[in-house]
RNA sequence: GGCCCCGUAGCUCAACUGAAUAGAGUAUUUGACUACGGAUCAAAAGGUUACAGGUUUGAAUCCUGUCGGGGUCACCA
């Protein structure tokens, strides 16, 4: 029952993950935030800590607009419904199409005679997105009204891939509602002579002594920046919830923005909130042919990643000729293998580093894998089942004089050090301990149960102490996995 | 170029934050009871922890330098 306390009154822990851009379908990196955030989550909760899940959806701006361009130009009308396809991925559909016009525009001015950089600034295209933008920032209806159908289209997708992922929000944040924020913040920060305006009318501060750039708070004509928009941001959620932390899950490519962030906030504004922003920073996943890169399709979808993943489990079961199970259960099965072993490869690396992911060699299902530990709890579920069924009374009669086996021992040590590794796991803000010592404790059962008989013991007080510490391994598997999100079945 | 991060078996990852012989998985080779479920287990082999110095009783871990890889330095988010 560990991991199942929450106290109420605590002062919540706020963690954003997610935070995707609503002009494209989730990618692989985004899973690896995503279970991230999800795991932490769980393992804090774990910890009697209570955490709530925001996401922050950037939901407004120049990317939006260029899929909105390119559907109203070339779409035909197109709907998810009369194209077939998830929304999210109709909408990137539209956005990848705006790229490639806006390609052919800018070879053609180049071909007049126009430099890179001229032909860049003139090219019709993306003349026509910032003129969208400035309607939408000026609450243009039409605008406004396509804008509402195609984010709609978006989020009933991200809506999909979010519940098979398996994680959910208490509270969704969307930036077209906060993205205004913080300018109060930087008025504070000029009085108190924090920062500066130029001659242009932009605001900046100044950061080099320590250590770091100058940076712009405003543009010279009064909108905000992303830095304005966080600043603001992570004020309005200490004042809704009072959190005693503030994490955000965020790629290690915005180390520098989350170090000006605190630092603007602690000491250049002295807000003591500032203190408690922690940044979950994590590593990419890159491929074996480099970074992703959406516009050269260098991406792996969600989607089609999860799909593939669960097409895999399908197969290595039918494989192995275990399909004794009606057709509802299967596909339920095939669904915990495929996840299972997608999320724990991605969740038993240390978050802060890099890691790479090949979808040629895929994943695998033998060995440090999801499958291996769930296929140890099945076994081990399989024993209980038949000592319930010859009516084996598990309870250890006379536990004082008993002589436990090395195995038995080792079992026993590593159950008494799972609390432990949860705590370390929730300090550190890292699933990977936790996946690394289920693994470890999966592992030894397995030695355990290869060289010691069970049933066929003829002390019946070992035999009741080896059934057991099965039923705990079992036990301690499960509840370990479900703070990676992982479900682990009865049986496989 | 400035700043930040990383470099551990062929490959993918560990190493309780400075401790004793650097561990797993995978790939390779070999073996396992007519099975309590073989998606398992056992064994062999695989390393000068990128390199060179330094601090320390003790360094993969801390410091300096070199080489290699990545990130970031937008009136984008």
């Amino acid at each position: 029952q560990y991991g199942e306390t929450k106290v109420q009154s605590l002062q919540p822990t706020l963690i954003e993950y997610s935070s995707p851009n609503t002009n494209k379908p989730l990618h692989l990196g985004h899973i690896r935030n995503n279970l991230l955030g999800y795991s932490v989550s769980l393992i804090l909760e774990a910890c009697g800590k209570n955490p709530i899940k925001v996401n922050l959806i950037n939901d407004r701006g120049i990317h939006i607009c260029k899929s909105m361009l390119a559907w109203q130009k070339f779409g035909k009308g197109e709907t998810p419904e009369s194209a077939n396809m998830k929304g999210d991925h109709l909408v990137g559909k539209y956005y990848v199409e705006f790229d490639k016009h806006y390609k052919t525009e800018i070879q053609t001015l180049k071909s007049q005679g126009m430099s890179d950089e001229e032909a860049a600034k003139q090219v019709p295209l993306m003349l026509e997105a910032q003129e969208m933008l400035r309607k939408w920032e000026n609450g243009d209806e039409k605008i406004h009204a396509l804008w509402q159908m195609m984010n709609d289209w978006v989020y009933a997708g991200f809506d999909q891939t979010y519940r098979r992922l398996g994680v959910d929000f208490d509270k969704t944040y969307y930036e077209s509602k906060t993205y205004l924020l913080g300018k109060a913040l930087v008025e504070e920060g000029l009085q108190k002579g924090a920062f500066y305006r130029k001659a242009d009318g932009s605001v900046w501060v100044d950061l080099t002594a320590e250590g770091l750039d100058e940076k712009l708070l405003l543009r010279s004509d009064g909108t905000s920046v992303y830095m304005t928009q966080d600043l603001g941001t992570a004020e309005l959620r200490y004042e809704e919830f009072y959190p005693s932390q503030m994490i955000y899950v965020v790629g290690n490519e915005q180390n520098y923005h989350f170090d000006v962030l605190k630092l603007v906030l602690e000491k250049k504004l002295g807000k003591e909130f500032g203190k408690e922003i922690h940044h979950l920073s994590y590593g990419m996943v890159e491929l074996p042919c480099g970074k992703m890169k959406s516009r050269e399709g260098t991406v792996v979808d969600a989607d089609d990643l999860m799909e593939e993943m669960i097409l895999q489990a399908r197969e290595s079961t039918e494989a192995l000729g275990k399909i004794d199970f009606t057709s509802e259960e299967n596909s339920k099965l095939f669904e915990m293998i495929g996840l299972g072993a997608l999320k724990y490869f991605i969740l038993k690396v240390d978050p802060k580093k890099n890691m790479l992911f090949d979808p040629a060699e895929s994943i695998d299902f033998n060995g440090n894998t999801a499958p291996f530990i769930q296929y140890t709890h099945a076994r081990i579920k399989s024993l209980l089942r038949k000592a319930l069924a010859d009516q084996v009374d598990l309870k250890v009669q006379n536990s004082d004089d008993i002589h436990l086996g090395i195995n038995e021992y080792d079992l026993i040590k590593m159950l008494y050090a799972y609390p432990q590794v949860v705590a370390l796991a929730g300090e550190n803000f890292s699933p990977a301990l936790i996946a690394n010592y289920v693994f470890e404790l999966a592992k030894d059962f397995n030695r355990f149960y290869q060289e010691v008989p069970i049933f066929k013991e003829e002390d019946e007080e070992i035999r009741r102490i080896r059934l057991q510490i099965s039923q705990f391994v079992a036990l301690v598997i499960k509840q370990g996995m479900r703070l990676l999100g992982i479900e682990v079945p009865e049986k496989m």
